[in-house]
DNA sequence: GTTATATTTGAATAATGATTCATAAATTTT
DNA sequence: AAAATTTATGAATCATTATTCAAATATAAC
């Protein structure tokens, strides 16, 4: 039996993510995709039922990437809370650091995608819980400041790092993400531990 | 000299922010825009032309009355640096607290005329040009950590303040807007003054 | 109340681009 | 090497909506 050759879903997904970040969701041509990535428009169509199914997968591989992290880092029992907000923030910054079109997208069609997909946020939402359990744990600790809003806090924080990704992936050499890193995790530690 | 009714330029803003903030600009028709301003399609043109340009003056009222407040708070004399963050932060959440709608349209679009609109984005720059200056200020009073990337404080901290606004706009109950205030203000209080 | 002028209307137009599917090409099976 | 099966192609289709503009309506001037 003939085998599909074997990089072209993933071709297919990568160019998308290059051509939603340049021309964002709506202005993202499904021939351009195809173009970048080397392959006819009926073919996309293989591999995804449609233009927003592509974007649906760009996220759903990405949330689902974060979980696992999360996860993991949140059963460490040999770190404190202050290290785990320091992990945690790494995380971010280095599943992006080397893919700027992939932060661009990630900043700015998150808002298309929950409004429009039926489909799994679930990871999302995963990570969302788990980032809140860290820091109720660091409040219960005595580590951060209880008067802190948890739900206020994430969403803050996530907030912030969105827009510094953004703003970063649009022009990579004005602030370099290790000064941005570094000034962030500076305004978390203080700001909101004890 | 028969005289156009006074209201339908702003009824038609009015009405676009409602149908940009629930569909998002893509999905906005103009034809939704048209019913809930109570004109026909064809007066829209009247007044705006195109439904870029109803975006791109959305935009532009709102970054024109936000540079109008900076501009008189950097001024003010009286005012230490803590006092004008203080205030700063406020004018955010006081220019959107009756108006979830605008929040949502000036989170989620912006990317979209920064993107396309040709045109005047400097109110926008004069705005974060006055924020930077407070900032640099405050360093120089000592009052501010000077390691601190101004550029990095300051994306950080209107991207943490964009997607509170965004989540309060979704859902005004679910934590209320003084809540998210006093809590930005003490992380970014303890997280950047000295 | 008739004419002139300004404003409003919304059906018709026109452009765009996602999606389909009949056909072709590649690979495997026999 | 012919048949069978899977994968790839891209021109043609189809749906969607922003925009236009000839006609209608409202107001003012006389």
């Amino acid at each position: 039996m003939r085998v599909k050759e074997g990089t072209k879903e993933k071709d297919i997904l990568e160019a998308a993510i290059k051509v939603f970040a340049q021309h964002s969701y709506h202005g993202a041509k499904m021939s351009k995709i195809a173009e970048i990535a080397n392959v006819s428009i009926g073919t996309l169509y293989l591999y995804y039922v449609n233009k927003e199914d592509l974007l649906v997968k760009v996220f759903e591989n990405l949330w689902k990437k974060l979980y696992v992290e999360i996860e993991s880092l949140a059963m460490r029992e040999d770190l404190g809370v202050t290290e785990k907000l320091d992990y945690l923030i790494d995380l971010f910054f280095d599943i992006f650091s080397n893919n700027p079109d992939l932060a661009t997208v990630f900043v700015n069609e998150q808002h298309h995608v929950m409004r429009n997909a039926e489909v799994d946020v679930m990871y999302y939402h995963d990570f969302m819980a788990k980032a809140e359990l860290i820091i109720l744990e660091g409040i219960k600790d005595k580590k951060i400041n209880p008067n802190l809003n948890v739900k206020v806090l994430r969403f803050f924080i996530l907030g912030g790092i969105k827009l510094l990704l953004d703003i970063w992936a649009k022009e990579p050499k004005l602030v370099p993400l290790s000064a941005i890193r570094i000034n962030v995790k500076t305004v978390i530690k203080k700001g909101i531990l004890n």
